[in-house]
DNA sequence: ATGAACTTCTTTTTT
DNA sequence: AGAAGTTCAT
């Protein structure tokens, strides 16, 4: 089994590429000395610090271009990892664009997790499991969580299942199997923990499944158990990289180290001042402890930084002094100029995500002066890069959006720079109708903002204000398309038809929709299948057979049941001995002819014969409709697929999916969302103490708490690479109840000389909101201490704009401007309708595409209004 | 078995 | 404030 003939990824891997003459390597002049560095030195453990927006991708890829067009190593004898999906596919399709060919041939380049089932699935009985074993979600392991800690009588009060999880995550991303667990870390938890982690792995084994936690561990196990299996890898794997080493917790760490332990080829990128996710186990420590794990490693600086300006550079390096431990870094840049950072406090929370979407629409109707003055920064730069491509014709006779992005992706030094769609497109087409490149630069483009804001609770203020002025947004990290509710119940269908003994997939549809099965009929069914030691399917079966769950919920359980058999011989075809038309249901080993449906067909005929479409039609409650919509789209993503289990299979570990479409939008997302990314502007609201800093990362992990939350502030400003923007508010509403707070103490740790304070509006404007940021700033000129700001803040006073009633009536006035039947409306979500209905100030539309739905009327705009 | 009323709790999130 | 979970009455 284990062997590497029969491994896929191990095949294929012609002599001719290793016997490949070494071709001149064109692509190292594209580098500067630092990243030439990290990519020349092959052989032997190298750290990569790099920096945010030093090019650290680059490198990366260019060093497995050379690894390659040096013939170190061919394709799939390279192990590179990164943590999520998204990186893994960059990474790919850059290297690929660096050879200059699809890097299909790279096998072992994905994810921690996808790799580790790759070689799970292949060594599974090592650890006593099936190599079909299946990968649980959070929501399996908390109903499984539950079960035991009801099963072992304790309090779920005060052993709720989702600390448990916790503990038990807490445990596995510091690859310590139940055995392995410190007495003093047991004892912690009154031994309850402990013996519910015991059980849980049991259970898990039982079930032939893994969760997450599990794929690292159990392969380090194996690792760390069967020598020879090991040394397979250590000499299989000839290079090693990981990305975002900073963010490796222990188990990530120790499989690292055992790969790697023979040739000791490794390569780790990271940033330790970008380290934010101690909170879920990450250590920094790895990244800090290097240069001691593998001694001799060879340390490259990243530091020239290719995004930011000056002032942005300098104000977030400012802020990361103040952490104490770290490697040290000093970025700098060669650009020139560039705005200062701006600093500004409002009253409160409502009236900083008003200031803010003020200032979004002047940079984007060109109406602020740092708009005005962006002409002069980058856009040279830009211009004579499409001047360029217009040169070599690459612009030429395209006419959609698509075709130039298209077009433009093999471009990829202009994409670096700029990667902006929208500004790519205006370009284009000025290029093409002969207008002047310089015109197009006054303005910002929505697709070019971002606001990044701590905790999530803080993205409802900008989206009430942003539907109510009709402002395009996004959020990006929400909860996820598969983690939604409907999306988990068909998927747990289509599990349960492909595999009938997955109980966790059974548990969670028996009774949705409601077929009046209740706890007391699916306790007779977990009994009956216990006592027969059969799935929950074949139990419930038999329950039914034998009279035990009677009435409405008996007859529509053996629907079910008859369904769930019905569908599950779909998935092959008729038998092929068989000569009548009789339908197979006793999923006995035969021939099959083809099926008689496509897999997306079966799964339609899944979802409407056992009611679960009907369910969502049937529900009045205003999502439903948007759940319909996107079970419709769960249907279309299967034809991505060839069946239902490979469907299936991708998921559980691609969980992302990001589809946005209708045109440009301003981002708003978390700090930790942004990381990775940049963006022309950022704002970064509620710099207030205790939101930013988080109270509770203090309280729980102290001084190292707060070095992580100061991270983030690094990792924020640092998104910005033209126009970043601070602010806080004097007070917010928390959990529905006022508070007021002192702006962050990061604040005082930004360097006055880089900062420009702004004075809210208001506060001299005498309620008129319409000051631009040249009067503010002119006004603000004499405060421009951020340490006497704060001081002031402290005293309640200055800094922040005073409520204003009148203010108020004056904006509400235009956003509750009143509407009249018929009239035609715009809504951010639910699209154009027309009025039906009014109440107060609740309007009742009649969507066009959405249904009738009522709606608070500030968040419709007369549909001429719309104004982008 | 189910829905309505009541209580509790609230960061950050990938795989 | 609002979601999610719990309890209680039908």
């Amino acid at each position: 089994m284990s062997s590497f003939d029969e491994m896929d990824a191990f095949e294929g891997a012609s002599l001719s590429a290793r016997a490949m003459a070494v071709r001149p390597s064109p692509y190292l002049d594209e580098l500067n000395p630092a990243q030439r560095d990290a990519v020349e030195r092959l052989d032997g453990p190298v750290l990569m610090l790099a920096g945010a927006g030093t090019g650290k991708t680059k490198a990366l890829t260019t060093r497995i271009a050379h690894l390659l067009n040096t013939a170190r190593a061919r394709p799939n004898e390279i192990l590179s990892v990164t943590f999520t999906n998204k990186a893994a596919r960059e990474m790919k399709e850059r290297v690929g664009r660096l050879l200059g060919q699809p890097a299909e041939g790279m096998p072992w380049l994905g994810t921690f997790h996808s790799i580790c089932v790759k070689l799970l699935r292949r060594h599974a009985e090592l650890v006593d499991l099936k190599s079909n074993f299946t990968i649980l979600d959070t929501d399996d392991q908390l109903r499984l969580l539950k079960q035991l800690v009801q099963a072992a009588n304790i309090d779920d009060k005060r052993w709720p299942a989702r600390m448990l999880l916790g503990v038990i995550d807490d445990w596995k991303n510091r690859a310590l199997t139940p055995d392995k667990v410190p007495a003093a870390d047991a004892g912690a938890y009154d031994n309850k923990g402990i013996e519910l982690y015991a059980q849980y792995q049991t259970r898990l084994r039982e079930l032939n499944a893994v969760d997450f936690g599990d794929l690292l561990l159990h392969m380090v196990t194996i690792f760390q158990t069967h020598q020879d299996v090991l040394e397979q890898y250590q000499s299989w794997f000839r290079y090693i990289l990981v990305d975002e080493y900073q963010d490796t917790n222990i188990a990530q760490y120790l499989w690292l180290r055992l790969l790697a332990g023979g040739h000791k080829n490794i390569c780790c990128v990271g940033d330790d001042d970008q380290s934010i996710y101690g909170w879920r186990g990450a250590e920094v420590g790895n990244i800090l402890r290097f240069e001691k794990d593998f001694p001799g490693a060879y340390v490259v600086r990243l530091e020239q930084n290719y995004r930011s300006t000056p002032h942005i550079l300098a104000a977030a390096s400012n802020v990361i002094r103040g952490n104490e431990s770290r490697l040290g870094k000093e970025l700098w840049t060669a650009a020139e100029n560039g705005e200062k950072v701006c600093l500004i406090g409002h009253w409160d929370g409502e009236e900083e995500a008003r200031w803010i979407g003020e200032q979004i629409e002047d940079l984007v109707n060109g109406n602020s002066p740092i708009a005005k003055r962006r002409q002069n920064s980058r856009s040279d730069q830009m211009m004579s890069e499409v001047e360029r491509l217009d040169e070599l014709g690459a612009l030429k006779g395209l006419n959609s959006r698509e075709q130039v992005l298209e077009k433009l992706k093999k471009h990829e030094s202009f994409l670096a720079e700029a990667g902006r769609e929208s500004l790519i497109w205006e370009l284009t087409m000025r290029q093409q109708e002969g207008r002047s490149l310089e015109a197009a630069f006054p303005r910002f483009y929505l697709d070019e903002i971002a606001i990044l804001v701590r905790a999530s609770h803080q993205m409802r203020a900008f989206e009430d204000r942003f539907l109510t002025i009709g402002l395009p947004y996004k959020v990006i990290g929400g909860p996820r398309f598969y983690e939604r509710m409907e999306i988990r119940d068909a998927m747990a269908y289509f599990r349960l038809v492909v595999s009938p003994e997955d109980d966790l997939a059974f548990e969670r549809i028996v009774n949705t929709p409601k077929r009046g099965l209740g706890d007391k009929a699916q306790q007779t069914i977990q009994m009956t299948a216990r006592e027969n030691g059969v799935s929950l399917v074949e139990g419930a079966r038999i329950a039914v057979d034998n009279g035990l769950i009677k009435g409405k919920g008996g007859a529509a359980l053996r629907e079910l049941i008859d369904g769930l058999a019905r569908w599950n011989a779909m998935t092959r075809g008729p038998r092929i001995e068989v000569d009548d038309d009789s339908v197979i249901d006793d999923g006995s080993p035969m021939r099959f002819g083809a099926p008689e449906h496509t897999h997306i067909e079966l799964a339609q005929i899944i979802l409407d014969e056992s009611g679960y479409t009907a369910h969502w039609q049937n529900d009045k409650t205003p999502e439903a409709p948007g759940r319909l919509e996107n079970l419709k789209e769960l249907v279309n993503q299967l034809d991505n697929f060839e069946n239902l289990q490979g469907f299936l299979e991708h998921v559980s570990l691609v969980m992302d999916n990001e589809q946005d479409s209708g045109g440009p939008k301003v981002s708003i997302m978390t700090l930790h969302a942004a990381k990775g990314l940049e963006f022309p502007a950022v704002f970064l609201p509620g710099w207030e103490d205790g939101l930013f800093p988080s109270q509770r990362s203090m309280d729980e992990s102290g001084l190292k708490g707060l070095e992580e939350e100061r991270r983030l502030a690094y990792v924020g400003i640092t998104r910005a690479e033209e126009v970043c923007t601070i602010s806080f508010a004097a007070n917010r509403r928390v959990f529905g109840q006022w508070q007021n707070s002192m702006p962050s103490r990061f604040i005082d740790e930004l360097p006055e000389e880089h900062v420009e304070v702004l004075t809210p509006p208001g506060l001299y404007g005498g309620g008129q909101p319409t000051a631009g940021i040249e009067t503010r700033a002119a006004e603000a000129n004499v405060y421009n201490s951020p340490g006497w700001r704060r001081m002031q803040a402290r005293q309640g006073q200055y800094g922040m704009s005073q409520p204003r009633e009148s203010r108020n009536t004056v904006i509400d006035a235009t956003a509750v401007a009143s509407f009249t039947l018929g009239e035609r409306v715009f809504h951010q979500k639910f699209g154009y309708g027309a009025v039906v209905g009014i109440e107060g100030d609740k309007v009742e539309v009649e969507f066009d595409k959405a249904g009738t739905k009522k709606v608070v009327s500030r968040f419709l705009t007369n549909k001429d209004d719309v104004p982008f």
